[in-house]
DNA sequence: CGAACCCTTGAGATCCTTCAATCCATGTGG
DNA sequence: CCACATGGATTGAAGGATCTCAAGGGTTCG
C-alpha cells in the first residue's frame, strides 16, 4: 500500500504533476502559469458556494476539501472529496451552468485557480487536453452511477462499510492501518446518506465484531476482508 | 407543453437535428455519414450489457431506452432513459472503460451506431464539438449529483412524486394529460429505487388524493401542483 | 468556566420491505 | 375453444431497518 503524505506546502504550482495537465505543450503551460493563481485557505473555508457562479477551476496543490449538495433542510449530501492533483469546479464551468455543488476545505489546503478563459482556451485548441477532461469527466459519470445504484440499494451498514473502503483507497492508511482522512460521524453519515446515530450505532457494531477500532476520530481497519463482506459487493 | 413525438421512423440518419452533431463542417459530415450505421432494433432488445467492452456509441433515431445498472440480487438501477438525439454508451467509449450500464430498448427503436474511431476523430479535432460533448457529460454528472443526493435523503414518496414530474418533463403528455410513457409499476420503482409493492401503494395513495388518475401503465397528471408539492423541492 | 461542538445511548415511532396469496390479461398448445 | 402458463398488478400482514427525539457526556477553546 502506497503511503500517501497531503500536507507538505508545495511552492511552486506545478502543473506536470496533474494528470490532466501534464499534455500541455510548453507554451501552453507558459501560458497558463500566467494566469493561474495559487493560494492557500485555512481549514474551514468555502471555496465555492451551490447556485453561485463560477468563474474558473481550481487544482488541489495540497489539503483535501469536501465537495457536496445541500438538500432537505440543510442536510449535507457529501458528492466526493478532493484531494491533491485533483481538479474542482470544471464541471459548473464547462457546463455553463450555476455551481451544482459546494465545496469547502478538510484541511489547510493550497488550490491553484485557473480561470475560465484559460480553460476554455485549452480544451478548444489542445486535443489531448479536452480528451483527457473528457475522460475524467465520463470517469466522474460511472462513479456516480455507481453511486446511485448503491444508495439506492444498499443497506445503510453495507454502504458505511463500501465508505470505509473507499476512503482507504483514495486516501490510504497511515502506518497503524488507520485511516488518513479525519471525518466527524456527521460527515460520514453525510456521505452514507443517513442519520449521525446511525452512522455511530454501525460504527460501535463494526467495533464490537473486531472489524475496526475506534479512537475519536480515527478509524483503525482490523479486518478488511471482514469489511468487503459486509460492504456486499455483488 | 410542445407535443412530442417519437415513434415516426426516421429514413435517413439526420445528423443535423442532434444539437452535438450540428456544428460538424461538412466534411466531417461526409465522413461521419460513411462510418456510421443506422439500425432497427424490436422493443426489448439489449443494445450493450453492463461489462462488455462497447466500441462505439449509438445516436437515437427513434424510440425510446433504459439505461440501467445491475445491483444487488440482478435488481435493475434504472440510471436514465434515453429518447431520440440523445447519444448513449460515449461515457465508456470515452472513459477506454468497459460498459458501466446495459441498455435496453422500451420501444421499437431505430439507432445510429457511430464507431469510437470516428468519435475520438471529432474529439481531437473538432474543438466546439469536444467543447459540446464536455458540455454534455458535465450537465449529466450535475444529474448524477442531483440524483444520488434525492435518493440519500428524501422518502419514497417524495421520490416518486418527483420521478413522475421528471418523466413529465423529459416525455411530455398526451392532449388528455397522459405521460408519454409507458413503464411497469417494477420499473418505476427501479428508477426510484424501492420495491415494486411500495410503487403500487403509494401510486393508489396519490390516486385516492386526486393527485394522479390510473389506468393499467396509462398515468393521468391531473393535479400537478399537488405533485410538485410532494416532491417537496427545497 | 461556560459555550460550542461533537459523540453516545435509549426508546419509540414510522417508513418501507418482504412474503404470501390472489387477480387479471395475454398468449399458447392441445 | 379450453386449459394452462406467464407476467404483471394488487392487497394484506408482519417484521425490521432506520429515523427522530431527547438526554447526557466529553473535549476544546476563548
Amino acid at each position: 500500500m502506497k503511503q500517501q503524505h497531503f500536507n507538505q506546502p508545495i511552492e511552486e504550482c506545478d502543473l506536470s504533476l496533474s494528470s490532466l495537465f501534464k499534455h500541455l505543450t510548453p507554451e501552453e503551460v507558459e501560458k497558463i502559469i500566467l494566469e493561474k493563481t495559487q493560494s492557500s485557505y485555512k481549514k474551514g473555508t468555502y471555496i465555492y458556494h451551490e447556485g453561485n457562479r463560477i468563474t474558473g477551476c481550481y487544482l488541489v496543490m495540497s489539503g483535501i476539501l469536501k465537495i457536496f449538495k445541500t438538500g432537505i433542510d440543510g442536510k449535507e449530501q457529501i458528492i466526493r472529496f478532493a484531494k491533491p492533483f485533483d481538479i474542482i469546479g470544471f464541471r459548473s464551468v464547462l457546463s455553463g451552468e450555476l455551481a451544482c455543488t459546494t465545496a469547502k476545505t478538510l484541511e489547510d489546503s493550497t488550490l491553484c485557480y485557473i480561470p475560465q478563459e484559460s480553460l476554455f482556451y485549452l480544451v478548444k485548441n489542445n486535443g489531448n487536453f479536452s480528451l483527457e477532461l473528457l475522460q475524467l469527466s465520463c470517469r466522474e459519470l460511472g462513479e456516480a452511477n455507481e453511486y446511485i445504484t448503491d444508495i439506492a440499494q444498499k443497506t445503510v451498514r453495507e454502504r458505511l462499510a463500501e465508505i470505509l473502503i473507499h476512503l482507504k483507497e483514495n486516501f490510504g492508511l497511515d502506518g497503524d492501518n488507520v485511516l488518513q482522512i479525519s471525518l466527524t460521524r456527521e460527515e460520514l453519515a453525510n456521505i452514507v446518506g443517513t442519520a449521525t446515530e446511525s452512522v455511530i450505532r454501525l460504527l460501535s457494531e463494526f467495533k464490537s465484531d473486531n472489524v475496526i477500532e475506534i479512537n475519536g476520530r480515527k478509524i483503525k481497519l482490523l479486518n478488511y476482508k471482514a469489511l468487503v463482506k459486509i460492504a456486499n459487493f455483488n
